[in-house]
DNA sequence: TTTCTTAGTTAACACTGTTAACCAAAGGTT
DNA sequence: AACCTTTGGTTAACAGTGTTAACTAAGAAA
């Protein structure tokens, strides 16, 4: 029935679509599972999608915007831009451990087997960078950092807590370390590696 | 022919399945590709492993006990704590620029869809956080740093610099940045981060 | 010589992503 | 009203996947 709204059926794709990679993760994942779940033909998605990929590439828009959102409310709410910077850090961390399959799916469009994210969604992406690069010019400006590609530093700092929050998504820590202590340290040291560095020599032994 | 040693099979299976999996990514690795171009049928691979998972897990433990011996080499050559962590890192990054395929393999293991990674193999590729750990605790000792809990503090480091080439393998930087300017930056920061932390409330405005 | 084990085979199952061919309902045009 | 075209969906099929079951041939052991 060309009556239903095709937005609708797109939507429910969609959620179908995220609650089976939530659940059985990324390897369980089949477009056919996803058509039997929402009630249709395998082949309706391609209606919506160009193929699976394509899909996928929809749901981590989505995750992206979702974290994108929550880094705003922080870069909204917090006039000092080193605390703004722990801040980010939360947040980011905080939605990591919220949506853990979700967070992954971010990750998954660059392991290169994934055909190439479109530059589009990768720009819409890049918000999140800005907010950050702007926070540590700020602190530049405020002679809390000393930081001369401030661009290149928002990079260093997401790629250090994504290195951090994969590793733990993994479940990769040593059973004797405790999560949250490991990511508390980790965000201690990422701020800490960014601060004023004077006197960058240590003594020689 | 039970004559051959069954040993030169498998490592003729494992050749090929490295082959491929370099050449030809995750996503277009298959068994039966990996029969065909050994010369042999596909459920011949199911005589020497249990599995799909269980032959990439053996393909990961070889990549991970070539990056051990690789920091094994700079541990052994480099007596100031302080440099042996930069060259651990200079190490680590030479590697995962040199064979970025079988780096992300390596960090393929965790993406949980895939099967567990077996304890005893996870042991082994703990050898690399220990030379680390021995590391951070000289460096302590030396004054160097200051640093409670030098395992969780091993993982840190890994885990930062994981971020940091997963990043770049990825291509996802920024164009406007430099990629070994980048790298470079992230080491300093990652380094830094683990630098003596006096006075670490910075000025309020 | 007969039996047993080993290393390998082929055939088959239940999946997968994706395409081609088809169909029915709705809308617009004459 | 009658026709045509588009839209949103279907079923059937292709080529490929991981994995299992049943089988076979070669060599070792009895």
């Amino acid at each position: 029935m060309p009556g239903t709204k095709n937005q609708d059926l797109r939507k429910a794709l969609l959620q179908s679509a995220r609650e089976l990679l939530v659940s059985k993760g990324y390897r369980g994942f089949s477009l056919r599972q996803v058509a039997r779940k929402t009630g249709v033909s395998a082949t309706s998605i391609y209606i919506y999608f160009e193929n699976k990929d394509h899909l996928i590439h929809t749901l981590i828009e989505q995750s992206v915007s979702e974290l994108n959102k929550r880094l705003k409310i922080v870069y909204g709410s917090c006039a000092d831009p080193l605390k703004r910077l722990e801040g980010f850090a939360e947040a980011y961390v905080q939605y990591a451990l919220e949506h853990p399959r979700e967070y992954q799916i971010i990750y998954l469009a660059s392991s290169e087997d994934m055909s190439r994210y479109p530059k589009e969604k990768f720009r819409k992406a890049r918000t999140g960078y800005e907010l950050l690069t702007d926070t540590i010019k700020e602190a530049v400006a405020k002679n809390v950092f000393d930081e001369p590609r401030p661009r290149t530093a928002a990079y260093t700092f997401w790629a250090q807590l994504h290195g951090v929050m994969s590793v733990v998504l993994a479940k990769r820590l040593d059973t004797r370390i405790n999560q949250q202590e490991f990511i508390n340290q980790a965000i201690s040291h990422i701020l800490h590696g960014f601060r004023m560095r004077t006197a960058l020599q240590p003594q020689k032994s």
